[in-house]
DNA sequence: GTCTATATACAGATAGAC
DNA sequence: GTCTATCTGTATATAGAC
C-alpha cells in the first residue's frame, strides 16, 4: 500500500514537465504552420505524443493554449539590440545592422509568426499587437536610438531618426521578404546582399551631413 | 402542359445570375475577413440569402469558390498604371504616386486580400504567388518602368531602376500599413502625409543626378 | 496524471421534393 | 434551379478507468 503510493507520486508528476515542453512545442509547430482554425487539438496531442485529454488538462482550452504559444513566439520576435554600438560609424554599423535584420525577417520562424499573426489579426486582434510591440516596434526603437545619437555626434543629419528608422528597415526587408511571404522562388545570397549594400549606400547619401 | 413547362423556364432561370453575383460578393468577403477555414459553406449561403445546395450548384465546391473569390480580388490589387506619365518630372510625379500607392495599400478591401493571401500561402502556395504577381510586383514593375524613363531623361541618377522601385515602394508603406496590418491604432492623415514627404524628399536627394 | 471512450456540435457535401 | 432534410466525417471538450 504505501510502495504503491511512492511509486506512483515518483512515477506520475515528474514525466508532467516533459509533457508540458513537449505540447507547447508541437502547439506553437502547428499554430505557426496552420493557423488556428487549421490546428486541431487532436493534431496537437498526436505530435506531442499525449493524449487529448493531457493537452486540455495542461492548458485548460486550445484558445489558451494558442495565446500562449503565439505570444510566446512574439516576445522572442525582436531584434537582438546587442549588436548595436553608438560608437560605431554608420558606415560599419549599418551593413551589420542590415544584414542581421534581414537573416531575421526572412527566417523561417519569424516569417510563420509574422503569418499567422497577420493572418488572425482581423478574428484575434491583440495577437496582431502583441506582435506589433513585440516584433517591428521594438526593432523600429532599437535602430531609431542608434540614429538619434548618430545625430547628434554629427555622422549623419535627419529631422525624424524614428522615421528614418522605418525608411530604413522596410526598404531592406522589401522583395527578399515579400518572395518569402507570398511562397515565390526566394532571392539568392548574392541577389540579397548586393540589394542590402544598394540599400545602405542609399540611405547614407540620403542622410548625409 | 405546355404553359406549366414555359413559365418553369421563364421562372427558374432568370433569377440564377442575381444569385451567382449574390453568392460570389458573399464568399468574398467572408473569406477576406475570416480566411478559408473561418468560413463555412453556410456562413455563405446566409448572407447571400440563398440554400446551400444553391451554392454547390453555382460553383462545385468551397475550394472552387474560394479560388476564384480571392483571386478576383487579386487581380483587381494592382496598381492602377494610368496616373503615371514619363513626361512629368519625379519632383510632381512621385508625389503622387506615393500618395495613390499608400491609399491603394491602406485601403481596406486591399488589406484584406493582403491578409488572407499571407495567412493561407502556407497551405495555398498557388494563391501567395497570384497575390504576388498580381499586388506589388505588378506595382514595381509599373514603377520600375517610370524610373528607368527617368533614369534616361538625367532627372535621376540610378543603377538598378527595379531595386528602386522596391525602395520606394517598400519605405512608403513602413508603418503605416503595419498598423493597419496589426490592428494598431491608424496613423492621422497628417502623419500620414508628412512621413510620405519625408519619403519623397529622401528619395529624390539620394537618387539626384 | 494520463489514458480510452464518449457527448455534442457543426463542418462539407448530397438526395429528393417542388 | 432552388429549397429542406439528411448523410458522414471531424471538431472541441468531457467522463470515467487505471
Amino acid at each position: 500500500m504505501n510502495i504503491s503510493d511512492c511509486t506512483a507520486k515518483s512515477r506520475g508528476r515528474p514525466r508532467s514537465e516533459e509533457k508540458h515542453r513537449e505540447i507547447m512545442q508541437a502547439a506553437t509547430e502547428l499554430f505557426t504552420e496552420k493557423g488556428y482554425v487549421g490546428t486541431s487539438v487532436d493534431d496537437i496531442a498526436a505530435l506531442a505524443g499525449v493524449s487529448k485529454q493531457t493537452v486540455y488538462s495542461h492548458y485548460g482550452s486550445k484558445e489558451a493554449l494558442f495565446g500562449l504559444a503565439v505570444s510566446t513566439r512574439c516576445k522572442n520576435s525582436g531584434f537582438d539590440q546587442d549588436t548595436i554600438d553608438p560608437a560605431i560609424v554608420p558606415e560599419i554599423m549599418l551593413p551589420q545592422i542590415a544584414h542581421s535584420f534581414v537573416g531575421l525577417v526572412l527566417s523561417r520562424e519569424a516569417m510563420r509568426v509574422y503569418r499567422v499573426c497577420t493572418g488572425s489579426a482581423e478574428t484575434h486582434p491583440e495577437l496582431g499587437q502583441l506582435f506589433y510591440k513585440h516584433g517591428p516596434l521594438q526593432t523600429v526603437q532599437v535602430v531609431s536610438q542608434y540614429r538619434a545619437a548618430q545625430n547628434e555626434a554629427g555622422t549623419l543629419r535627419m529631422e525624424d531618426p524614428e522615421q528614418a528608422a522605418w525608411q530604413f528597415l522596410c526598404m531592406l526587408k522589401a522583395e527578399g521578404q515579400m518572395r518569402v511571404q507570398f511562397k515565390m522562388e526566394h532571392l539568392s545570397e548574392t541577389e540579397l546582399n548586393t540589394y542590402i549594400e544598394n540599400c545602405v549606400d542609399m540611405f547614407l547619401r540620403a542622410y548625409a551631413p
